[in-house]
DNA sequence: TATTGTTATACTCTATAACTATA
DNA sequence: TATAGTTATAGAGTATAACAATA
């Protein structure tokens, strides 16, 4: 992906006309940055997909989670979560455990493994917020993502 | 997509962990409800996907475009804008025309059905700001646009 | 009959590389 | 040699539908 975060040179004098009232539209472009210094920081170190990525910590955060919740928390559907847990399980990041309670639910668990890559993504998504600093102070990113998880929360 | 905008039954008691000051992660979550309220309003209705959306208002906003500042604008790749516009001159709704200056460089305008159909885009996107208004106010509304802006602009 | 999770399949999106033509 | 735009191709992401097992 060719993004440059830091310059933009000849930064195109377009007028955004009915656009700039889209919220979506703003949101699609800051997905654009934070893609790039995601990549960066955790992405191509570890090998890990932005999705991949939000199962660790979901899983880091709650110990034992059922495939159903992850899927919501992740606004995923349930077939992509299933391709999702095989490829980490194949890495041998997680295991799936039956449900004593309901045969048909389980629970998500990371392994050892699995524990260690967590934390390592988690030390090194950290100083992505420093990366953000350069555009929006601390108390901004705060704000932005309060007025974010009224929306998407 | 199967996505219940307004009720959040068993909301997930998850604990997000290290996600909460994720900045990307509150992005995509958040553009999960306003991907599925311009579906409703804008996409389903008049046959426009996002980008395509925002390419109409983008020459509704500035006439005469070249492809390469609309590909800056949006975010996209070179290729990936020549399919776009592709589709929507096929669909009789922009024509390329050579930059007379410039052998290599075009202009991008709107047909006369193009600007009928932007039009109506443009119109049909506004409602959807009050969809959002269950979520965020006015002002938090406009608060998050400038955070945005910050960042992705 | 409803729910959890999986499989199968297809479609959209987007990226990279290679090409044409102008400059 | 560099730039605007295109073509070709492949990979990632994600949706729907159909299915299995359990409740």
């Amino acid at each position: 992906m060719i993004v440059r975060v830091r310059a933009r040179p000849d930064a195109a004098a377009l007028s955004l006309g009915p656009l700039a009232r889209v919220v979506g539209f703003h949101l699609a472009r800051a997905s654009a940055l934070t893609a790039v210094l995601y990549e960066r920081h955790v992405g191509a170190p570890l090998n890990l997909r932005k999705a991949e990525f939000s199962v660790l910590m979901l899983l880091l955060a709650n110990r034992a989670v059922p495939p159903k919740q992850l899927a919501q928390a992740l606004a995923v559907t349930a077939p992509a979560l299933t391709l999702l847990l095989d490829r980490l399980q194949q890495r041998g990041l997680l295991r799936r455990e039956p449900n004593p309670r309901d045969g048909r639910s389980q629970h998500v668990v990371l392994t050892e493994a699995g524990q260690r890559l967590a934390a390592d993504a988690a030390a090194a998504a950290a100083p992505m917020e420093a990366g953000l600093r350069e555009r929006l102070s601390p108390a901004e990113q705060a704000m932005l993502i309060e007025l974010l998880e009224k929306l998407g929360g």
